[in-house]
DNA sequence: GAAAAAAGATAAATCGGTTTACTTTATTTG
DNA sequence: CAAATAAAGTAAACCGATTTATCTTTTTTC
């Protein structure tokens, strides 16, 4: 039955001695068939295996139930996650996902995107290679597909977007550092400064500045694109006296957690007991760890619905309205890196609140 | 020009005054066109920004350039170095691909089957749940979609497959561990037994059998899906009295050697100094942490360039001829794990002999 | 029981391309 | 130069669904 050829609608039709507009009917929930019309419909469709081609379905129906979402990489878990998530959700809502990489670079992203438009999706979701005010956020603006930006952009914009609150993650790491008594913490981070870097530096400082002025915050970032990332800790580690050490560091991002982790353990500073460690960006490898490692998860799964839902509504608005900026809630998951020696804590730390909402300008 | 509708072939065929035919044997690289009729419609479609929609065009032409990649979750890296590497291939064969996730449930893996088949693709790329004797491979065959199974399925079966040369990539790591003098070394694996970790011990003890039968070969596996992982390799390890413990541990996941490492630095074991450790499934972090660590990597890119190759050498053949089972060669990364405390070698391993091809039953 | 209204079914048009079969125009041949 | 051949172009059919407009049948109403 499977050799060749796919039943098609007009083969029911013929099989069930209807016309194929009346199986249409019956596909699509249509109420005005006669009961054994319908019965002998289903008989054909059940024998024949058919399913309905939704190529040529969306074709005469003139809209796509098709959703473009592109991201730099899949490498990434982060990334990876977020596809899958999108993926789910969108299939949720009866929709297909076809994806895309950049590969971080912005000729790569236009040329995706051209293509998904090329499929006439009814709608996008972007990571940018770079912000929301590259290339790829522009042609879709250009070409005016109805889309949502995620995680690489900054909260105003013409878009609906949807990012990790780093902001406010960062407060409430500063927050625990100070209540665990640090009094002198380092910043670090190995990758080229992003928005969401700088929000979480922000969010740090900011807090802590309001909260006790008397904390010295030492930041380290390396914009440049820096080979030696560990040699770059290292010396200014260096600089360090034995006396002004900082009895905690912030790392903010994967991987800059892991450069910091690498540089401390090859100076046998043991981490949770000479030095506190926090990370952006929780990974599976940080709970298997030895010490487990204290770190501010983003909640990839919520992002992803979120967009889906934020990128539906405004389908279902035909774009219109006002673009809406969600910020999600991050969660710190305390963990043993951040134990003083005394101390045996363990657990999660996530304010209640629901994930907030800022109407855009 | 972007308002609403896009331009159709009938557009650009109005606006240079030929028929549609003409346009479209013009995009076709159809040579009987008249050049002053080629550029009349070139310039019409620059000027209303035409691009041809594939879902009109596959409709008609009856063939779709459609891939269907199914892998089992894409918060792994490795699934998802997969999927990205499948897409660039398939993409530079002028297909386009719609990826699913099983999630690890053969329910989900038949259900997403079925919706790819929907959209009549060409071919599939499966990693199956658990392997070629799963639902979904059943499915496949009996669905009649030409096929590739990548990554969990063992050598012999119906289907043309791609998977890392696991036996192989254990060999070698024997091979090498010998050569740096180890007389016992712990085989671990905290994960399911899979036909690939299976593979591996084999590879290895086999190898090592073959090589110097007076080398002690431990193996701990946690079938079960054990919850404390590290506890099972803890209290194995306690066994061991101070004399007789390993020298090397082959950690055959990447999960796996995450474990080992942790327990080991809870047991003040210091990796490299005491115990050499290699993983299998390389990762970022193998090369960031301290001490960094040797470990094989599967040529994730290959096989996703592998995995298309075959799959549009099989639909250029119709389906036909004698399944292809594709072993892919991995490579060893020597890293700081490995360097015994005289020694300060560091460098790559991988015999130069180009991946094998086994012709299947 | 005839007219009007409602219900049920369908032929044909449609979506946006490609392809076939045919026509028109240009070129070659005898 | 007419006939044969080749080149260039197009109308119409087609892919597999949905939808519109229309037609047929059944039910209701007076």
């Amino acid at each position: 039955m499977e050799s060749g050829k796919r039943a098609t609608i007009h083969d029911v039709a013929r099989q069930s001695g209807v016309s194929a507009a009346t199986v249409s009917k019956i596909l699509n929930g249509v109420t005005t068939v006669k009961q054994p019309n319908v019965d002998r419909v289903m008989a054909a469709i059940e024998d024949l295996g058919y399913r309905a081609d939704p190529v040529a379905s969306e074709l005469r129906q003139g809209q796509r139930r098709l959703i473009a979402a592109i991201v730099p990489e899949l490498n990434n878990p982060f990334f990876g996650a977020l596809i899958s998530g999108i993926e789910d959700a969108a299939e949720t809502a009866g929709y297909k996902v076809i994806f895309g990489t950049s590969r971080e670079s912005e000729e790569r992203e236009i040329d995706v995107i051209q293509r998904m438009h090329d499929w006439r999706v009814s709608g996008a979701i972007l990571v940018p290679v770079q912000s929301e005010r590259g290339r790829g956020a522009a042609l879709l603006a250009d070409l005016g597909i109805t889309s949502v930006l995620l995680d690489r952009v900054s909260a105003s914009s013409a878009f609906d977007t949807v990012t990790a609150d780093n902001f406010r993650a960062s407060a409430d790491v500063a927050q625990y550092l100070a209540e665990q008594g640090h009094r002198h913490i380092l910043l670090h981070c190995a990758t080229a400064t992003s928005e969401a870097v700088r929000m979480r530096v922000e969010g740090f400082t900011s807090f802590m500045r309001r909260l006790d002025a008397g904390i010295r915050i030492d930041v380290l970032l390396n914009d440049i694109n820096e080979q030696d990332k560990r040699g770059v800790l290292g010396q200014h580690w260096d600089r360090y006296s034995t006396l002004d050490t900082p009895t905690a560091v912030f790392a903010l991002s994967q991987h800059s957690t892991l450069v910091v982790l690498s540089e401390l353990r090859r100076r046998k500073i043991t981490v949770s007991g000479q030095v506190a460690l926090v990370g952006f960006d929780d990974a599976d490898w940080m709970q298997t760890t030895w010490p487990s490692i204290t770190a501010v998860a983003q909640p990839v799964e919520i992002m992803a619905k979120q967009a889906i839902a934020a990128l539906l509504t405004r389908l279902a608005n035909d774009g219109k309205g006002y673009p809406i900026q969600h910020l999600e809630r991050c969660v710190l998951n305390i963990r043993e890196s951040t134990h003083s020696n005394d101390a045996g804590r363990i657990g999660r730390r996530n304010l209640d609140q629901p994930r907030t909402q800022i109407r855009g300008e």
